[in-house]
DNA sequence: CGATCATTGATGACGCGTCAATAAAAATCT
DNA sequence: AGATTTTTATTGACGCGTCATCAATGATCG
């Protein structure tokens, strides 16, 4: 049923880039993260959600559906981010069943003190040396891959 | 020193998209590693350059400097595929320190049962919806960002 | 040659994320 | 209303990768 084609010479030079540009982005915002913040990439993903709220608290689901992760991943983040006092748990009037996840004043100390570096590394390493042109193409691009992802994965 | 200026609602829009579009095309591909051979992208990825060699042995480091990894994280990973059976250690004769891993029959085995999958799931998922000219362009600008970035980290 | 430094690899501790199981509450069905 | 199913969150176990540490060997320099 499959065809035992391997990738060709260009193929396969343009997906390592592929692979290794992400894990080279990723290994540098997180250690920026890192110095200026003392947060890993996991940490920020989820303060700024919760810094983008008015009062700072979001329910844990849609937390974690903003974020397209696991309960369990957010629960098990949320309990070690909650004993380093970024974010703290309450219940959910609403919904018993619920768990609010709140920001701490140390918490949003934290994203606001790490957000403009983050930015800044990201236009540097990602959009500054790039063109018009091609912010068009790649804007297509990922839109149609993950379309088409999501197509086959349903 | 840095600007606390936000990325625009194209540039959040596209990075977004950039990084799902990396977490699903892995997730993808590592589930369907899973499923055709039980292999961890990660084993898979220490399977592929063993199966290269005409022996189907390489050097403790030279294998952890082809993928670019972490001589802790190789150490750690060829222990677990030890005991699963998929390679095997073995002391290096011209320097003591070393260590060569050589691939099993049942390493081989699962690597040849995962590869053309593998690599046709790469294409349907990557190469095939996209244009020659999307391509080059993709090619042209990841080469240049990891550039920039490895210009940058020295 | 001998002292010092660099390289290679293994290991333990630790934080992280996935999976399976559990519990509790809400929604739904009869 | 009562039983069943679905949703929400937590927990424990486990594999993974990073970091700091260590041991052993090789390379370098005086």
């Amino acid at each position: 049923m499959a065809r035992p084609r391997p990738l060709d010479e260009h193929q396969r030079s343009l997906w390592k880039a592929y692979r290794d540009l992400y894990q080279e982005l990723s290994g540098a915002l997180h250690a920026q993260l890192l110095h200026d913040a003392g947060l890993s990439g996991s940490e920020y993903a989820v303060l700024v959600p919760l810094s983008h709220t008015p009062d700072g608290v979001l329910r844990a689901r849609e937390l974690g559906g903003e974020l397209g992760w696991d309960r369990s991943r957010l629960s098990h983040l949320v309990r070690r981010m909650e004993k380093r006092g970024f974010v703290a748990r309450e219940e959910c009037s609403e919904d018993a069943r619920g768990s609010m996840v709140r920001l701490t004043d140390a918490g949003r100390a934290a994203v606001e003190d790490a957000a403009p570096e983050h930015s800044e590394a990201i236009r540097r390493y990602f959009f500054n040396p790039l063109s018009r042109d091609e912010l068009e193409t790649l804007t297509a691009v990922f839109d149609r891959l993950l379309d088409h992802l999501a197509r086959d994965q349903a």
